[in-house]
DNA sequence: GTTTGTTGCTTCGGATTCGAAGCATCTGTG
DNA sequence: CACAGATGCTTCGAATCCGAAGCAACAAAC
């Protein structure tokens, strides 16, 4: 089956090691600082963040879930959560009648803002307090070529449903 | 609340981003992967591969918990289901006979070896085939130094069950 | 203008997850 | 030894999550 017996020299391992180890624990407590603040779930200040972010506060489902790397059905439940909350208005996009436009409301920045100052303090205090300027500009410049890496690979074996095949 | 006003610079900001995308992103390539090759969720071959690693292939639950961040009642129910599929056993510790040892089984290392060399291949062509050597290393040392710095720190505001108070 | 295929989102069912509460076992103190 | 507290794990309920299937709107071919 798999024709790569190469194995991992220990750098490699405790680099991934320590990769999924250091987001799972920022994850983790980024998590909680969010519930408390404003009871928001990771995804959901994610999705609020990016909304914000966005010139006209508003994206596609689509683009969303794509963003956060997160499935569509996941993506629609945390919306109707939102929209429930008041913090996002959904509503069909004018030029695609299929594809539903979430846009970030007021009520939807406040909690943004709300909730962002503790999470700059979480973030300060765990990833950027034990780091030098230079390790911040090496993780930067790795992990970004890594995620240009991982984003343009096609998702292993997936989508072959181009062509017409015969 | 917070006074933590400092905002991050682009190369902050992007350092996090990037760091969450790309743990998602390998993440859940690997999960994938793991699921075809074994039937095996990313936290139960984590425990599987934990317990393959030990020296006597057993560990405390809570130990188990802590080395994958994970809940103690979510490690319950991926044990008891690793359990009835016979790559784990559990019983009672020798000496106390509150905790539960878990060890893996012959079948369990079997498992893990079927699923590994597809796991390799993953992450090798996710991860490192887009790195230098001196990136593994950086990412070694940055994420290595990050992570005890997250282990070592209290739980935020949580741990304050020590000493008597008053 | 149909027919066929694609795309965007939601619904559905089932699996996974967590925190709180519950139960036992240990560990100190007197 | 009896007791309060700590510790280790499980059970419980509710929230979250995903993939598969379904539905509606587009696009392409004829």
């Amino acid at each position: 089956m798999a024709d790569t017996p190469r194995s991992f020299d220990p750098t490699e391992l405790g680099a991934y090691f320590a990769l999924i180890e250091v987001s799972s624990l920022l994850r983790h407590t980024v998590e909680q600082q969010l519930r408390e603040a404003g009871d928001l779930s990771y995804v959901q200040f994610q999705l609020l963040a990016r909304l914000g972010n966005s010139p006209d506060g508003s994206y596609r489902m689509t683009d969303l879930a794509d963003g956060v790397v997160y499935s569509r059905s996941g993506l629609t439940y945390q919306a109707q959560s939102l929209e429930q909350r008041g913090l996002v208005t959904r509503a069909p996009s004018p030029d695609d009648e299929r594809s539903t436009t979430v846009a970030i409301t007021e009520q939807g920045r406040d909690v943004l803002a709300k909730v962002f100052p503790g999470h700059i303090a979480v973030l300060d205090e765990l990833l950027f307090e034990p780091l030098e300027r230079a390790d911040v500009e090496a993780l930067f410049d790795v992990l970004g070529r890594l995620r240009d890496h991982m984003r343009a690979a096609p998702p292993r074996s997936a989508a072959p449903r181009r062509r017409k095949t015969s």
